[in-house]
DNA sequence: CGGGGTTTTGAGACCGGTCAAACGCCGTGG
DNA sequence: CCACGGCGTTTGACCGGTCTCAAAACCCCG
């Protein structure tokens, strides 16, 4: 009844293996660790309409190297710049009074880091990088100053943070109306869109965190998200082997998105007249 | 086993009954509908230090009413103003494809309506009065325009976008993390601090919503809900009768809030090298 | 080849959802 | 004024999806 695996010529050679090194002449050369993006570049990143500066005045923002494993920021740190990923995958967690960490989200190419600690000055979350990771260091105070003199920029501002703030009600809906395979199908459907958009293929790609990982993000248990997974590849929608997925229908996981597994009544309409 | 009500003196009589007509004259004249709130009164209820306005350019907001029932914003509709609470209590839902309501938040005094609709200048949520509602309208153009020659403003409005995001990861990480006691004592808490907050009894108050959109919001059903009241009931932890919440032991619930029903295994590091 | 971490799979327990019934509250209309 | 009906709440009995615990297989790396 379990997996037969129709095909093992899947492992560690896709594109995406390593995805910080698509273009070496993207945004300047790739020498160990120190790089500049400009302006232009990171809004081409937010995918937002470049913001185009008066003459030259040429405004450009350092990159940071991080290694597998290491933290960009910790819960409580001071804040003081935003972080936007220009290649690598991360994670972004929260650690509970009982020192478990929560998956909240991750971050890849083109996202943006930090968010979370302008309020109260201090990260409200930790990330952490699960690749290689070259990120975009963008200063604060630099980038409202820079707002002020550059509305459109503002605006940019603005419309990420909000997006962000749509995210993660997604996320709330999501966790308290659908079941487990519901939330799994739309993880997949989700990596996949983000991989495609990151130019890579949306049909096959590798997973950079664990099961732990997954299930703490989708409010599940490492073991659901293996037998969830593991129920998919027998239904033939995906293939699964360790952390490498090819979506094989993707309808069927379309479809099981939206089937909440309970919950979701009819709609009440109280009208009032005006 | 069930619950022999010891007290069955508190019903539609506290002073939360009505919390719109607290103070007078706290920002102006009650008269059927029409009022108008300054810069200052804005930044008292945002929480946030005053503004102070160069000279006596006196810049006002208008005030807008809703019956109870009423929508102030629906999906998808344009956007092009945030709400923030003077009086009343609302819910924010999302409409999932299947028709089905999932309650985000129950605004009230103090907090902010519409953000979600600067990211795509539409709504991405739907905001319902859940009683008579005093909103002071906050044109979206025209706040960005005054942050323009207030720093302090802007920084006001970014703290209040983050502050969002980071109330919204709690809230997934909870959806994630903890059982349904766990849960519904941290709506408890959550409530009895916001009533407080406001200036009124964070011990005893009543509940503007029903039991279903409780349980939406928790990610529970309504029958989890009730039960789950009843046995804080039970336990002499609260006192429950329909809507109103006498809360008699706040230790007990805080200690249960932490505690996770399941997940939340022990943290582990991975450090690296720098 | 050995060892630690990750993943898979199984068997069983339990929390929370489902369905159903009774009750309370309240507005409406006879 | 009371009876009725609608809605919200409470409670019960049952069921099923997820979690828990456990063991084995797999993978990577030294």
């Amino acid at each position: 009844m379990l997996t037969t695996h129709t095909h093992e010529d899947l492992h560690g050679s896709h594109s995406i293996s390593a995805p910080w090194q698509n273009d070496p002449v993207e945004a300047g050369r790739q020498c160990h660790g120190r790089l500049w993006s400009s302006l232009k570049e990171i809004c081409d990143l937010l995918h937002v309409p470049s913001v185009h500066l008066s003459g030259d005045e040429e405004m450009l923002f350092q990159h940071v190297q991080f290694k597998t494993g290491q933290r960009i920021h910790t819960i409580g740190q001071a804040f003081d710049a935003l972080y936007l990923v220009h290649s690598g995958f991360l994670k972004t967690v929260l650690i509970d009074e009982s020192g478990g960490e929560q998956v909240l989200h991750f971050p890849m190419k083109g996202d943006l880091l930090g968010v979370d600690g302008i309020h109260a000055r201090h990260y409200a979350s930790e990330a952490v990088a699960l690749s290689e990771c070259n990120l975009i260091l963008l200063p604060f105070k630099k980038l409202i100053a820079l707002g002020k003199t550059h509305p459109e920029l503002e605006n940019t501002i603005y419309d990420v943070l909000s997006q962000e703030l749509v995210r993660e009600q997604g996320m709330a809906g999501m966790l308290s109306a659908m079941g487990a395979e519901a939330r799994v199908a739309r993880f997949l459907l989700t990596m996949a869109d983000r991989f495609e958009r990151m130019g890579y293929s949306g049909k096959l790609f590798n997973l950079r965190m664990t099961r732990h990982e997954i299930g703490s993000y989708l409010g599940l248990t490492l073991e659901t998200v293996s037998r969830t997974l593991s129920v998919f590849n027998e239904l033939g929608w995906i293939s699964v082997h360790q952390r490498s997925i090819e979506i094989k229908d993707l309808a069927a996981l379309e479809n099981l998105r939206k089937i909440p597994s309970s919950r979701a009544r009819p709609r009440k309409v109280v009208q009032v007249s005006l």
